[in-house]
RNA sequence: GGCCGGGUGGCAGAGUGGUCAUGCAGCGGACUGCAAAUCCGCGUACAUCGGUUCGAUUCCGGUCCCGGCCUCCA
């Protein structure tokens, strides 16, 4: 089976073929750890990570980079602003960042460099620009010179004189030409700031990813992805970064991009008060469900997140998890099986939503089998068409009796009442077996009578 | 203004030059003491106007809308 990706250099979709067989490189570009993830960040982390586990169904092997960006003017505000200390606030948010992402499912990558761990690297980098004629100091900055390179602009489609056209264009004094973009800039005392051979200062944004791609991945690799809002400038200018420093390499071959995120059909900010943190919707939904309500949509789509979709994603959830329940005791064949439709969409540009419908398919045809050879087949199909989209992990009655709440009846409470109704089914007393089970949903849980016997779960009052 | 990506049934959302998406919601039926679940059946959907074609939602062009990016936002 090969896989396709839509590659934004060519615009256009392309056979996936590695560098080295039976090894894949991708780098990501990671989260800035000055605030709390917010669901438009879960989406790329989300998006890469069905990818990474796609790249190692298909390839064996596969590295995969996500930095973190420690060192960034916002982060400084942030600590001016609140009085935390630089390294206190990036280690904190970077802890949230990987509780929130493990909600998620998202496993963590293979590498994942710190920004202010690789400063030497960047410097470095620097050198070989200034020796090349496509870097120059000046007023204590150093710039990359965008006319020294002949094919700037190719990723984002836009050539230098479109920029400069372009109205928001700053032209800092320094500047030889006003296109070129920073590479280091000076720091005061109060600001973090190494020593360099341009005096003290930090890095530009763009540097860090080209310095660390570089050294965990070479000068050439597979994959980079990250959001559509990174094409320009930041992909570009890594590009002219890596490519200028390094003549002749390839740098990274497959670019890809997810989509964007609304909110309510409107653009998520502050201003407008919807702003959702992955922290703060945990508390409404399981992060699974989260999970798969962003993979709904195919990455590359703008994607519009509303109350009502994670509803619908819970329930999905919920149908997935029943067909299980119901063949819980059914042994798995020995052999393991590959969701040949699920794999296919998947190796069609990461194609989820088309995932996600041939997951209904081998739920129904789960419910309707009718042999136990047949039930462990479509069981295990279904699984492991799960885990290659990181979902379906969890033990039936675990999804069902999550979220039982304080102060609610314990399970052996549950257990009893069930016997007790039993016995007044058994004896044709409808009235107090229905009023058992009415008790027992006014406190937040459901009995389910089928063939086998009763079963329970948790009613969840802000499902729809 | 420039460069991208879109407009599919009540909702979400794939896909295709010519009988099927899928899920949710709705309607009918089976099953059930009743619920729930499950199963079966049911919908003149493809923004608009032209063109190509035996045939277009799918290809081409125009129009109208919507969204993103255009120097540090995933």
């Amino acid at each position: 089976m090969t896989l396709h990706l839509y590659n934004t250099l060519t615009r256009s979709k392309e056979p996936f073929e590695p560098l080295e067989v039976g090894h894949v490189r991708m780098y990501v570009c990671g989260p800035t750890v000055y605030d709390r993830a917010h669901i438009g960040n879960a989406r790329p982390a989300v998006v890469f990570d069905v990818l990474a586990r796609l790249l190692r169904h298909l390839y064996g092997r596969l590295t995969y980079v996500r930095n973190i960006t420690d060192v960034d003017d916002k982060i400084n505000a942030r600590s001016v602003e609140s009085g935390e200390p630089i390294g206190e606030l990036t280690a904190r948010t970077t802890r949230f960042y990987h509780e929130d992402m493990a909600a998620l499912g998202v496993l963590p990558p293979d590498v994942e460099p710190r920004a202010t761990e690789h400063i030497g690297d960047m410097i470095a980098l620097i050198e070989r620009l200034v020796v090349g004629g496509h870097a120059y100091a000046a007023e204590g900055h150093v710039l990359f010179s965008v006319p020294s390179m002949d094919d700037y602009g190719q990723l984002s489609g836009r050539s230098r004189d479109e920029m400069i056209a372009g109205a928001r264009v700053e032209v800092a004094p320094y500047k030889r030409d006003p296109a070129d973009f920073v590479l280091w800039k000076p720091s005061p005392p109060e600001l973090p700031g190494w020593d360099s051979p341009w005096g003290r200062g930090r890095p530009g944004w763009h540097l860090e990813c080209s310095a660390m791609s570089e050294r965990y991945l070479g000068q050439s690799f597979d994959i980079h992805g990250g959001g559509q809002d990174l094409i320009f400038p930041h992909h570009e200018n890594e590009i002219a970064q890596s490519r200028c420093a390094h003549p002749g390499s390839g740098f990274a071959r497959y670019w890809v991009h997810n989509g964007h995120l609304m909110v309510e059909g409107e653009k998520m900010s502050k201003s407008l008060g919807n702003f959702f943190t992955v922290h703060d919707l945990l508390d409404q939904a399981p992060g699974e469900a989260l999970r798969l309500y962003l993979l709904t949509a195919h990455y590359h789509q703008p994607f519009d997140w509303r109350a009502e979709g994670l509803a619908q994603a819970r329930a999905t959830l919920d149908r997935f998890y029943r067909a299980l329940e119901r063949v819980a005791e059914v042994p798995l064949p020995e052999a393991p099986v590959v969701p040949e439709g699920v794999l296919a969409a998947l190796a069609d540009d990461l194609n989820t939503p088309l995932a996600i419908s041939r997951m209904h398919d081998l739920a129904g045809a789960l419910n309707r089998a009718g042999t136990v050879e047949e039930q462990g087949r479509l069981k295990a199909e279904l699984l492991a068409a799960g885990e290659l989209m990181g979902l379906l992990g969890e033990a039936p009655e675990a999804w069902f009796r999550r979220g039982l709440k304080a102060g609610a009846p314990d399970a052996a409470h549950i257990e009893a009442e069930i016997a007790r109704r039993a016995e007044a089914r058994k004896g044709r007393d409808f009235a107090t077996a229905d009023a058992i089970r009415d008790a027992l949903k006014a406190q937040g849980i459901e009995l389910l009578d089928s063939a086998e016997g009763t079963t329970w779960r948790v009613v969840e009052p802000d499902a729809g």
